[in-house]
DNA sequence: CGGTTGCTTGAGATCCATCAATAGGAGTGG
DNA sequence: CCACTCCTATTGATGGATCTCAAGCAACCG
């Protein structure tokens, strides 16, 4: 109850669609009526395998979890990652069976959304529709941000850049402030999001905590010098679509 | 004219789309009207630059485009490739912006679609609605695919990988058969899409030919040993939901 | 033909992985 | 409340995969 309130008139998900068109409140009433079959699992826990079909769709409410496929090498990569608020697949068609796995990072609760309802919801309401959208397009843009960070930037450049990307993305369900955030993942986690190993994901943690620009004790990550995190990673603050938000 | 006919009939978008859903032939003609607004673009032109705004869904028609990001340090990432068939963005909505340039590697034939048109297409033919949803879905699990590729498997393997993934795509718009496909692109692009430099590429080429797995000469890619070099490559043949199909 | 572009190969440097060992916390059971 | 264990963070040393720089060559083209 301490990390996001859920009550019959808000949670994170309608938090952050907030953020992607102009909701009203009738709306509003419309997601939260999607979100009432909520689960819990545990920290680490399974949510569904590679391989199992699809019963609907997936929505973080509270707490963290993750997509990742693991290798016949023994290697895990970490796909996405996904914040409160956040739908685990597009909301328009389920797959026959998962290509890969979803997990717990931490303690989560989750709501498993009937496709016809949300496609219902979506028909009943243009707004809700553009907000839907919006979010597949940002999480699009995250996605393809992973890919280039994989593919062309240095390890400290990476976790620097998903640093900033987690602040901005928290930032939309009201989970981070200018100061920092709660960063409940595990270095391990760390190098199966950014392909790299532990000890290198340390010694990166290492060198930005050297250049003065972040702190990080316990599960609390604090920003020392945000513009030059920003500057050192490439990040840019515009990436997420933001323009077309409508802030309340 | 060679590669792929266009004509009133059909065309490499209603190709692809057929694995996706059992259109009707009046669907096909829907779809086909969609693309009538034909336009050409040279080998390494621009289509749409970063941080331009989008006039319409860029879909691809004939020949290969990519997207891609230029980065401050010179670097290039290759996002996503674009075959015959391909639509380059999302059929739902319009970013303000692009976060990423879309240049042709080709000489390519694009249709500019606008997103009205296909929303309505969508909405009037439920299999239309289905298979630009399956289209999706394919397109995320490829990208997808390409983070693990980047993450955690070595440079053979995620050229291996990508030979395989090449091969499924082009097959499902007829330009592929066992054989092997034509790759007209540079080991340069290839570089810039798996995350390596073009040396290593050329190295990684040289040891899938020393290990009997494929023959590339010219422009054109032939397997020696195709379940080789998915074995050598950990390609998984289902991944692209191919189960959903409605072969021809 | 000269110039450009793409492919190939060599040699040395760098980033990051791997292996290994230590230390601090958090939980657990006695 | 202590001993024990497990998990996570940390640090060192070594090796390997890949990058960078550099040069030669082949094909294409105006």
């Amino acid at each position: 109850m301490s990390t996001g309130q859920t009550n019959r008139l808000t949670n994170s998900f309608v938090r952050k669609l907030r953020h992607g068109a102009c909701l009203t409140a009738e709306d509003e009433v419309q997601l939260v009526d999607l979100t009432h079959t909520a689960r819990q699992v545990a920290a680490r826990g399974d949510i569904v395998l590679e391989g199992e079909e699809a019963r609907g769709l997936v929505l973080v409410l509270e707490g963290w979890a993750c997509s990742y496929r693991q290798l016949e090498n023994g290697k895990r990569q970490i796909v996405s990652l996904f914040l409160p608020g956040d739908l685990c697949q597009p909301f328009g068609i389920l797959p026959r069976f998962l290509d890969h796995s979803l997990g717990a990072i931490t303690p989560v609760t989750l709501a498993q959304v009937p496709l016809p309802a949300i496609q219902a919801a979506a028909q009943a309401s243009p707004r809700i529709a553009e907000a839907l959208w919006w979010d597949l397009l940002v999480a699009a843009a995250v996605d393809r941000e992973r890919v280039v960070s994989l593919g062309r930037r240095s390890a400290a450049e990476r976790l620097g850049h998903l640093l900033c990307e987690l602040h901005l993305r928290l930032t939309l369900v009201g989970l981070a402030d200018e100061t920092g955030y709660d960063l409940p993942v595990t270095q391990a986690d760390l190098a199966d999001l950014l392909g790299l190993s532990t000890v290198h994901v340390n010694r990166s943690l290492m060198d930005l905590r050297g250049a003065g620009l972040i702190t990080l004790k316990g599960r609390r990550l604090a920003f020392r010098d945000l513009a030059g995190l920003r500057a050192a990673s490439f990040f840019d603050t515009t990436y997420l679509h933001l323009d077309g938000a409508k802030p309340t």
